[in-house]
DNA sequence: AACTTAATTGCAAATAGGTAACATTTAGGA
DNA sequence: TCCTAAATGTTACCTATTTGCAATTAAGTT
């Protein structure tokens, strides 16, 4: 059962302690991430800020993160297949996931409609809103 | 036919020719605009763009403009009654805007099923893939 | 029309997220 | 074990955005 090492060497990666912590740290939550969180979270390990960012966006560009822009100031990340949507409250910065998306028919008809468009790799949907106790404020 | 006017002081905003001619900017563009965008088109008028990022800012407060996540690196905009979204070329950052959208079915179905939250007031739907001309590559 | 004042803007400096350059180390194949 | 390209650490840097504060102005009041 070695999952992280083989998504690491199938996408033609080194396996180092770095990214099998980080590309673990995914595993285990299942909320979107930043860079300062993992960096926190590993502050034992005395990961520097810079390789965090340089194994997110190798990891992105390889297909196994997807962004997810929940309109704070940095970039989150969430392991690709997992396939999350969010809510998010526009005061507390709150996040709730949901797995429901019937997206994938709208992304076929939309393809199909675009003069430009050739391949529709990947899509976002986020709602925003407020969450029961900032709606009471 | 004062229509801007109008918008601002239904926010209770001032009418002040910065944000006259900021709100034109987005009527007239039906693409999404950041800051930078502008105040280049606006050096004439020689606008801070400290102002613009406050113009911006406090329009996005006042649900005038929705964000519009592009995955690059700065915050874009557009008018919130224009409810676009958006494909956009991951390659070449090339962006095609569609309007049909089934979300709001969805939207009830996550908010009933949703035990935290109270309120969905907005959300976003992005598409990214590859354009025509980047998939030839 | 001049007066008042809170809201708006400009300016300078600071902050914060993220990237680049380059030297050092390490994974993993020969 | 050795070799080399890939990965990492360190430092400096860049670019988007924010903050503090002084000067200006929209728009209501006299």
């Amino acid at each position: 059962m070695s999952k992280l090492p083989n998504i690491l060497k199938g996408s033609g990666f080194k396996v180092t302690p770095t990214r099998l912590v980080v590309l673990g740290l995914f595993s285990d939550n299942c909320k979107p991430i930043n860079a300062e969180y993992i960096f926190e979270k590993l502050k034992k390990k005395d990961i520097n800020l810079v390789t965090i960012y340089r194994t997110l966006t190798s990891f992105e560009k390889a297909g196994i993160l997807h962004r997810v822009d929940l309109h704070k100031d940095s970039v989150y990340y969430e392991l690709a297949d997992h396939h999350h949507h969010h809510i998010i409250c526009t005061d507390c910065g709150m996040v709730e996931s949901f797995e429901e998306c019937g997206v994938k028919k709208l992304s076929k008809n939309v393809l199909e409609k675009s003069s430009k468009f050739k391949v529709i790799s990947q899509h976002s949907l986020e709602f925003f809103g407020l969450c029961k106790s900032c709606a009471k404020g």
